[in-house]
DNA sequence: ATGCGTACCATTAATTAATTGGTGAATAAT
DNA sequence: ATTATTCACCAATTAATTAATGGTACGCAT
């Protein structure tokens, strides 16, 4: 029909991405109908619709369409592939890097009911009967300070880092005590990271944090030995 | 029915638990179909199956039936959830956290190959005609700071921020101008967080990360005015 | 030869139907 | 009067079905 000019559908084609209401990473219609509606042939229009896509103005996907902008990358945002991909190395380093910058935040933010809320948690911990308990609350804390940061998206990545943490050191099981040590070294250090926070001292609470998670560390390699 | 033996069902589950050829994880037969079987009525095997749940023996949830072992960790970090709850000023801030402790970490981590790689990365945004194509080619080079770290769970962790990011900041459109800036700020940003993390200094790529992502923030909120 | 139309394929999304644990009411049993 | 059984229904989940979409081969015409 207009083989006298192969290049007249790419060039409709590109006035529409232009001028399009189409925003990024919206879909355009199906080829089926957009052929239709620029009046050409199926495979004239999928000629266009390859040069725009080697150009990277859009992508193709079979069974999902044709979508304006660069291809997503497949995000590895799934919990269960992370956690079988993922160590327990790893998941200490990542720890060590978030949770002293969310304690840092949670200086600046946390109520005085959060931070009354906090020392509750320790004193509990610390008459705790069992390994079991002394880790709820443990944990408890730890969720505090995050909440408190009042930030709900560092929440929630604190609960998926935490989640994949509890499903990778599964086997690590702490039987061999019945009762928590009252010397344990925690206790001492949640204390200095409250009160730091308690202080709105951000970048000591940062610091203690990073203490704390570089002890529970170290314990937890001499009890793998 | 047996009323005078009321531990009769248990006893029964019990020792088809035990016999089982039924391995960890693995579904029992419903409710239904399970009560005809051992010749009781539904509410007594509830009775029954009540009591193991709560020894864990076995854990149930509708829709899906009963199964042999503990209940898998339930992680709510659930990236639509969060998406609503949350909004710019948070994604921002928690972007200011934990990107510039990525960068850190890649340029412990980063090898040759990856530092080529991000120079093209930058070279290609330098030379990307339309703003879908520059932004194209930042997402490339963010992401593959994070990948460089030899993080898999860091990096699903910054999938999982910039999931959240883009579906959160979506109704912010760059279409006033059509080709990027020359001298757009991030050009020299980029640069000089890449030479961080090529001379292996970590506190400098943390620190021209947390600068870069702070002009953007400017920028952001300059536009939005 | 080239292009157009038709049909079909593999993959994905949307829709619908079954399945399943949880719960309350009516009824029977004791 | 209390307890157990049966039935019906509910909310959540999964399985099955249908529709939609990009990719591709074949026949036909120009």
């Amino acid at each position: 029909m207009n083989g006298v000019d192969p290049q007249g559908t790419l060039t409709q084609l590109r006035a529409l991405l232009a001028q399009a209401p189409l925003s990024v990473d919206s879909r355009l219609p199906p080829e089926r109908d957009l052929c239709q509606q620029l009046g050409v042939s199926r495979g004239e229009l999928r000629k266009a619709l390859a040069t725009l896509e080697a150009e990277g103005q859009l992508w193709r996907h079979v069974g999902k369409g044709t979508f304006i902008g660069s291809r997503p990358t497949e995000s590895l945002a799934d919990l269960s592939v992370t956690t079988s991909r993922t160590n327990p190395a790893e998941v200490m380093q990542t720890r060590l890097l978030i949770e002293p910058e969310i304690a840092r935040v949670a200086a600046l933010n946390a109520t005085a009911a959060d931070i009354a809320e906090m020392r509750t948690c320790m004193a509990r911990s610390r008459s705790a009967a069992t390994w079991r308990q002394y880790e709820s609350w443990d944990n408890r804390l730890h969720r505090l300070i995050a909440e408190s940061t009042r930030n709900t998206l560092l929440l929630a990545m604190f609960d998926t880092l935490n989640a994949v943490r509890r499903a990778v050191v599964w086997g690590r099981l702490r039987v061999n005590r019945t009762k928590p040590d009252p010397g344990h070294h925690s206790y001492a250090e949640h204390e200095e990271v409250v009160a730091a926070i308690a202080d709105r001292d951000m970048d000591r609470a940062a610091r203690m944090m990073r203490q704390h998670l570089q002890t529970v560390e170290r314990k937890l390699l001499n009890q793998q030995q």
